[in-house]
DNA sequence: GAGCACTGC
C-alpha cells in the first residue's frame, strides 16, 4: 500500500476512548437477578427483560424519578432504556388514575418499532395500554393509553392545546444528545412547565458528554422558592445515573499522518481491511452524494485492476435521496464468502441501522445545514465533525460482535482539535418556524427564554422581522388576530402558511394546498443522474408558462388522473413515495384548514387568483432580471443580491422579468429554487410596508 | 445546463 497507513491488526488493539462527564448516584442493586436465559435456549421476554443493563438500575431509576424533579440517564445504545424505564414507571404506579407516560424520540420510525416492542413486551394491543403518536398516525386510546410514544414535534404540537400537558406524569426525552431544534424548544418549555407543576418529572436520555451541561440547564435557579427538603417536594438538583451499553468494544485505530483526500484514502482503507481482515461487512462514512460516486467508482476500478479481491466485493452506495429500491439493497444479507461494503452520508449514523457491520471507515466530515442571519442564506457545507459523531459512527461497528473503527484522521486531531459535541441545530438555522410556534404558547419574550442552547440574536431578530411583513406579528411582536393565530396553526413554514390563508380570499385554496404540500417535501421528480435527458422530456409535459408551482398542480392532477399509479410516476419520471407524501401532507392541511375556518374552493383554472396568493406569502422572495443580462442574472428586490434560475425549474433559459422563488440553494451561484412569474404591482399590493422600506419594484415593461 | 447532510409538524 502506498499511502502511510498503519496495518489493520499490526497494533495494539485500542478500547474506545470514554470521557466520563456523569455524576453516578446510584450502582447496580445487588438484589436483582441479572441474567436469567432459560436452560432451553431460549428466553421468555421477562427474563429477556432482566438481562438488560438497564435492568439493574431499575430500582434507582424509580427512587430517582420518585425524589428528583429531573432525571438525567446517560445510556449508550443497547441498554434498553428507551424500552424498559416507561415499563418500570408504570409497573410503579405513575400511570394509575388516568395519568400517561410519555416517550419522545427525535424520528417517527424509532417511535414505531419502540411502541410495538413495548406492546409486545406487555403482551397487549398496540393502541390500547401502549400507543404512539407521529404526524399523520395517532395510535392510542385515551381512555386506556398508558404510556405513549411519539415524536417531540407532536408534544410540542400537543402543548398548544394543553400547556402545561397536564395528562402526563413523567416526561422521557430521549435521545436529548441530538439536540434537534424540537428537542430543545421542547426542552426549554419543559423547564418552564415544571416550575407550574412540580409532580411532573422529567427523564432526559443523553450521551454521556452532554450529561453534565443538561444538567446545569435544568438545575433551577439559586434562589430557592421553597425549602427543598420538604418531604412531598421533588428535589431540584437533577439526578444523574450512567447505565452501560451493551455493545461489542470497538478497536480504534488512527491514520499516522492526515490524509489529503479522503476519498482516495477511504478506498485504500476499504480494500486493505478486505485484503486482510476477517468477514464482516464494511460500512463508510462519507459527506454526500458526491463523494459517495465517487469513492464507489474508484473502488470499482482498483478492485478490478487487482483481480484477486474484485470478486469478493458488494459495494453499495446509501444516501437518502437514494430510490428506495436501491436503499433496501443495503439491508439484503451478504452471501457467504463476500463481504458488503455500504457507503453512506450520515443517514447511516442515526437514522438507519445496519446489521452484520463489523468494520467502519469514517472520513471525519459530513454535511451540515448553515444558516447565516445577515444574507439570510442557508449552506450546505462539509465541516468536521464531533468527537460525539465519532463516538456514534464508531459504535456502527460493534453491534453484533467486536469491531473496528478505522479513522481517517490523526490521534492528535482527535484528541485536541476536534470540538466534544456538535453546533446545536438551533445555532446553524433558520428561526421563522420555531419563532411563530413559540408566539402561538405564548411566549412573549423570545429573546430571553431560556434555551438549552441560545440561537444567534441576528436569527431571532430576522426571523422576527419576517413574521411582521407577513402580519403575522404586530407592533408589539405579538400575534396577529386572525392571521397570526391561524398561521400558527398550520404545520409548516410561515410564509407557506400565509399563502394558505390568503387563498381562501382568493377563492383557489383547492389548488393552493396541493402546491403547500409539494413544496413541503424535497422534490417529487426522481433524482435526475443517469436519466438528465428523460427527466426534462417528463417535466416538458407537464410544464406551465407561470411556473413550478403551477406545474406542480398538473403533475398533481396527472397523477389523480392515474388513479395515483405508480407505473404512471416511473413513465414520467416521477417519484412514487414523494407523491405519496403529498397526497399525505395534503390531507391533513385539508383538514386543518377546515379547523380553521377555510373553505375549500377551487379557482377552476384562475391562475391569476393562484399566483396572487403564492405571491402574498412568498414576496419577500421577488427578484428581477438584470437589463442587459444575458446570462440571466437576477437581482433580488430585499437585498440586491446575485441569483439565477435553478436549471431544474421549468422557467430555466425562458427568464421571465420578474419572478418570485421559493428558496435558494447555495453553490458556486446562488439558485432560485421553484420560481414563478409574477406582476410586480402584485408586490406592494401584497406587502405595502415591506416594499417601501425596500426598494420599490420597477413599473413593469413588456 | 446543475445538484440535493438529516430530521420533523
Amino acid at each position: 500500500m502506498s499511502q502511510q497507513f498503519w496495518k489493520p491488526g499490526s497494533e495494539k488493539p485500542r478500547i474506545l476512548e470514554d470521557e466520563e462527564g456523569g455524576v453516578v448516584f446510584f450502582g447496580p442493586s445487588l438484589s436483582s437477578a441479572s441474567s436469567s436465559s432459560s436452560r432451553f435456549g431460549y428466553a421468555s421476554i421477562g427474563s429477556q427483560r432482566q438481562r438488560l443493563p438497564v435492568y439493574k438500575y431499575r430500582t434507582a431509576i424509580l427512587y430517582l424519578v420518585e425524589t428528583h424533579a429531573t432525571t438525567i440517564i446517560v445510556g449508550e445504545t443497547g441498554s434498553g432504556k428507551t424500552t424498559q424505564i416507561p415499563q418500570y414507571l408504570k409497573e410503579a404506579g405513575w400511570a394509575d388514575g388516568g395519568r400517561v407516560i410519555a416517550c419522545t424520540q427525535p424520528r417517527r420510525l424509532a417511535v414505531q418499532t419502540v411502541a410495538s416492542r413495548v406492546a409486545e413486551e406487555m403482551d397487549v394491543k398496540l393502541g390500547e395500554e401502549v400507543g404512539y403518536a407521529i404526524r399523520f398516525e395517532d395510535v392510542t386510546n385515551p381512555a386506556a393509553t398508558m404510556i405513549k410514544f411519539l415524536t417531540d414535534g407532536v408534544l410540542l404540537r400537543e402543548i398548544m392545546n394543553d400547556p402545561l400537558l397536564t395528562k402526563y406524569s413523567v416526561i422521557m426525552v430521549d435521545e436529548a444528545h441530538e439536540r434537534s431544534i424540537s428537542t430543545d424548544i421542547l426542552l426549554g418549555l419543559l423547564k418552564k412547565i415544571q416550575r407550574r407543576r412540580p409532580e411532573l418529572r422529567l427523564i432526559i436520555s443523553s450521551a454521556t458528554i452532554e450529561a453534565k451541561s443538561m444538567s446545569d440547564f435544568f438545575q433551577t435557579s439559586k434562589k430557592h422558592r421553597g425549602p427543598e427538603d420538604h418531604e412531598f417536594v421533588p428535589k431540584k438538583v437533577p439526578a444523574i445515573l450512567s447505565v452501560e451499553g451493551r455493545g461489542f468494544n470497538v478497536h480504534i485505530h488512527y491514520v499516522v499522518e492526515p490524509v489529503s483526500d479522503y476519498v482516495q484514502a477511504t478506498v485504500s482503507t476499504v480494500l486493505s481491511i478486505h485484503e486482510q481482515e476477517p468477514a464482516g461487512d464494511i460500512l463508510v462514512f462519507l459527506t454526500g452524494q458526491d463523494d459517495i460516486d465517487a469513492a464507489i467508482r474508484l473502488l470499482t476500478e482498483e478492485a478490478h485492476a487487482s483481480r484477486k479481491i474484485s470478486s469478493g466485493l458488494i459495494v453499495l452506495p446509501l444516501y437518502s435521496s437514494l430510490p428506495r429500491a436501491d436503499q433496501d439493497l443495503v439491508f439484503s444479507p451478504t452471501p457467504r464468502g463476500k463481504r458488503k461494503v455500504v457507503i453512506s452520508t450520515n443517514i447511516a449514523e442515526t437514522s438507519l441501522t445496519l446489521e452484520g457491520v463489523v468494520y467502519v471507515v469514517d472520513s471525519g466530515f459530513s454535511k451540515q445545514q448553515f444558516y447565516n442571519p445577515i444574507s439570510d442564506i442557508e449552506n450546505l457545507v462539509v465541516v468536521p465533525i464531533s468527537k460525539a459523531s465519532a463516538r456514534q459512527r464508531a459504535g456502527r461497528a460493534g453491534r453484533v460482535r467486536p469491531g473496528k473503527c478505522y479513522r481517517l484522521y490523526t490521534e492528535e486531531y482527535f484528541v485536541n482539535e476536534m470540538s466534544s459535541v456538535g453546533i446545536p441545530e438551533m445555532q446553524r438555522s433558520k428561526l421563522v418556524s420555531c419563532v411563530i410556534q413559540l408566539k402561538a404558547l405564548g411566549i412573549d419574550n423570545i429573546l430571553g427564554f431560556d434555551w438549552p442552547a441560545s440561537p444567534p440574536p441576528e436569527a431571532m431578530i430576522r426571523a422576527l422581522e419576517v413574521l411582521y411583513s407577513l402580519g403575522v406579528l404586530d407592533d408589539d411582536a405579538k400575534l396577529t388576530s386572525p392571521v397570526g393565530f391561524q398561521a400558527a396553526e398550520i404545520p409548516l413554514d410561515p410564509m407557506i402558511s400565509k399563502m394558505i390563508l390568503s387563498s381562501n380570499q382568493l377563492g383557489c385554496s383547492d389548488e393552493i394546498i396541493t402546491i403547500a404540500a409539494v413544496l413541503s417535501i424535497q422534490s417529487i421528480w426522481v433524482s435526475g443522474r443517469g436519466v438528465q435527458k428523460e427527466l426534462d422530456e417528463a417535466k416538458l409535459r407537464f410544464a406551465a408558462a407561470e411556473g413550478d408551482h403551477v406545474t406542480f398542480l398538473n403533475v398533481y392532477k396527472g397523477f389523480l388522473q392515474s388513479g395515483k399509479s405508480s407505473q404512471w410516476c416511473h413513465k414520467n419520471y416521477m417519484n412514487y413515495q414523494a407523491m405519496k407524501k403529498v397526497i399525505e401532507i395534503r390531507e391533513q392541511l385539508r383538514r386543518t384548514a377546515l379547523r380553521l375556518g377555510i373553505v375549500l374552493k377551487s379557482c377552476e383554472g384562475d391562475m391569476l387568483a393562484v399566483r396572487k396568493a403564492v405571491t402574498a406569502g412568498f414576496f419577500a422572495n421577488a427578484s428581477r432580471l438584470e437589463a442587459f443580462s444575458h446570462n440571466g442574472m437576477y437581482k433580488t428586490v430585499r437585498g440586491s443580491q446575485e441569483v439565477y434560475i435553478h436549471p431544474s425549474s421549468v422557467l430555466f433559459r425562458v427568464n421571465p422579468k420578474w419572478v418570485i422563488y421559493h428558496s435558494l440553494v447555495s453553490t458556486d451561484r446562488q439558485y432560485m429554487r421553484n420560481v414563478m412569474t409574477v406582476d410586480p404591482s402584485w408586490l406592494t399590493e401584497a406587502a405595502p410596508h415591506f416594499f417601501q422600506r425596500h426598494r420599490r419594484p420597477d413599473p413593469i415593461v413588456h
